[in-house]
DNA sequence: GGATATTACTTGGACTTCCAACTATCTGTC
DNA sequence: GACAGATAGTTGGAAGTCCAAGTAATATCC
């Protein structure tokens, strides 16, 4: 990360990408939402230091909190999550060697390993999940009614990306 | 990735939220922003296929376009795409291998390093501008107003982040 | 009941991103 | 002009993401 530049990048991309080429609203759209994962994920990586967390592993955490015995299969986080399972496999892997999951048998289906929440999980994520507020998870430059817009637009991409059925 | 799920994870994640924490908006934005950034990077890196290139090494090549000769130190790129110098020394190695993009050195600085498209990287970008077009830079289901309300509102985000001057 | 298909998870590899440390080079000041 | 500080880029390492392939176990179907 650098300095800030004396104008808006993105603003300018589309100067000159509309100079060549059409759709020049969409690439504004989607390098805006590159960009702005990067902030959001930056603000909040950053906050979650001191319990040596990232975004990632912290949204396992508050998934397993969701659930009553903060018990998950693996595949079912992954759902979730919208994450390939692979990377649950990974986040868990971090995650227990922290202390804070345990990879559990499931009782009936051997196939599918559990999550558990460990004491220690169970005791920062109050904490961490004050930490994450207290930021505003990341968009505190967007008010209420910005931040409802944006998860309405968004919806409908994601819609189109076989996350949920209409 | 896996099946659709009967209901949309973000709006589970917000009721599930509300019951213990506040800031509800705030967490479904941002996870939705986190979320829209995975979706778009996939459909952008799939047309990008036949070129063996990625949305990241993509956006290099075209801001190398931006400029009249096709040539830019790697130091600016990084400013105009908001990435880490490292980020920019590794794509530009990658696209270097693959012969779209040449090392040139400074002809008065020294310490830089510029980045000269060479002939195969502008003769590809125009078609592979295209299928990046035939998508819509991965954000089909919006609306142009969807598109630009998005750019509005992310742009407020940006601005608190350094990212340009105000 | 047994062969086949499906599902669940792990492993290894590729890619991107960052940070921290390092080298080389320029700039500015005394 | 020399030395301290800033700037440019690279390298090595950590993290996260994905895909493809592999193993194990369950389901399905004749």
């Amino acid at each position: 990360m650098a300095r800030p530049l004396p104008f808006d990048p993105i603003e300018e991309a589309g100067r000159q990408w509309g100079k060549r080429w059409t759709e020049t609203s969409a690439m504004q759209a989607a390098t805006s939402v590159m960009r702005a994962q990067q902030i959001v994920l930056a603000r909040v990586d950053d906050v979650l230091k001191p319990w040596s967390l990232t975004f990632a592993r912290y949204e396992v955490l508050v998934l397993l909190t969701f659930s009553k015995q903060g018990v998950l299969p693996l595949g079912k986080m992954g759902d979730r999550l919208m994450l390939h399972q692979a990377s649950v496999t990974n986040l868990v892997d971090r995650l227990e060697k922290q202390g804070y999951v345990r990879r559990v048998p499931h009782p009936t289906d051997r196939r599918t390993t559990l999550a558990e929440l460990t004491k220690e999980g169970r005791a920062i994520i109050d904490d961490a999940t004050a930490a994450v507020v207290s930021v505003s998870i990341g968009v505190a430059e967007l008010t209420k009614r910005d931040q409802q817009d944006l998860h309405r637009i968004l919806k409908k991409l994601r819609a189109g990306a076989t996350d949920f059925e209409t």
